[in-house]
DNA sequence: ACCAATTCCGAATATTATTCGCCTTTTATC
DNA sequence: GATAAAAGGCGAATAATATTCGGAATTGGT
């Protein structure tokens, strides 16, 4: 295990990709997470489809082949529900990157691919992606401390990558992180709500590495 | 009048700012007309306080000073009273930058107004830009055609000013304008919602030009 | 095989958007 | 300024749907 104590960015990094852990533990019964995992599978596709608003608890309990009044065994409600669904992914996400940074050597190098395993996330999970960028991420509503904390961890993790590659040299120190993090990250989240709503580009993962490149170009040369 | 048929960003614009035409007459008694905009800014911060799916109509109701069944002799749903509310401003927008762009000569002094713009209209009117932003914007709901073409009307004057721009040889012609305008939109969109939310960063007016001009860095130099 | 905990479900309950019927106010016409 | 027609206003139903409740069925451990 590489030693988190030196690299800011590597610790807030190996915490966001375990944040998902429950504080409750799972069930006991087996067949319970079984259908606890279902429902959640289900569910995505309801509220993809729907919306959460107005997305209905029956269509939920259909979809899932379950009573509705059993949804309430698993989730205390249709929020606590849909709050769910981002918190497990994205905790993939992080964790995945986390395994694939290791073996780079730039900070650019690591951005670079942070920026493009996010869109393949996206492209590859569409109904989780509709309901994490369309309804969750910019929603008034959530109060809830693990959703909130998994979605500002994105930013987090950003901007001290940015600070590191400052630190290291690898370009200008005076780019401000969290002005230059607003642009990486609001680009990239544009891209894909397009993406999701009318599906253009049409081919999300072609115009991904342009994008990212020229993002790049943003944070110019450096001393290195 | 300027020749908009030589300019199709221009006329572009001047659609947009016209957009916010009812189909439907305005009511007969003054007493309504009155009512009906004082329902609609009442309507606006109980949405922006409580978000649209939780607001109740009795608040709006009680806010605005009339009875819950008297809304509907103004709008015929909840939804229909939410998305009312950002035509009419996003039109404002549009037609105060159609003035004021008139009297600039590059594209790259009109783009930088417009983003600009974009952002003050917004700390101008917080209500108004929570519920445009965090709601309405990214929502996968949305399919009345007047709210939809409000909005997908911001991306064209972008895409359109680009264009413009490249052929006039102002930047690099070979800039995709599409990703361009993504990269543009996203970063404004991204740093009013970050304010929107957590109001970071503090003083966005300061914050604003600065932004702004690291975002026109991305254009290069053109021929000229 | 049996017990206790868990899971499941149908039937209430509660909340809230929307509709309805009737009364009051305004406007137009003379 | 009287009157009728239209528009505006409201309290009381109605309807849709999230959530709770009580008890039956299932499971896992012994």
């Amino acid at each position: 295990m590489p030693d988190s104590s030196q690299d800011p960015w590597l610790s807030l990094l190996e915490g966001a990709a375990n944040a998902h852990q429950n504080r409750a533990p799972d069930p006991k019964q087996q067949r319970s997470r079984l259908r606890k995992q279902e429902l959640l599978e289900a569910a995505t596709r309801i509220f993809a489809r729907d919306g959460i608003a107005k997305a209905k608890m029956a269509d939920v309990a259909k979809e899932a082949g379950i009573a509705v009044s059993s949804i309430y065994d698993y989730y205390p409600s249709k929020e606590a529900l849909a709050y769910e669904i981002p918190i497990q992914r994205l905790a993939q996400l992080y964790s995945a990157f986390l395994d694939r940074a290791a073996s780079l050597l730039t900070m650019r190098e690591r951005l670079h691919l942070f920026l493009t395993m996010t869109a393949d996330h996206a492209r590859e999970n569409p109904d989780w992606a509709r309901l994490l960028y369309l309804e969750i991420w910019p929603s008034v509503l959530i109060q809830e401390a693990r959703v909130r904390r998994s979605v500002d961890d994105f930013g987090r993790i950003i901007v001290a990558m940015l600070r590191e590659g400052s630190w290291r040299g690898e370009w200008d120190p005076d780019l401000d992180p969290h002005r230059t993090a607003t642009i990486l990250m609001g680009s990239i989240t544009h891209m894909l709500i397009t993406w999701l709503l009318y599906r253009r580009p049409q081919d999300l993962a072609a115009a991904t590495g342009p994008m990212v490149d020229q993002l790049m170009t943003l944070l110019g040369a450096g001393d290195v």
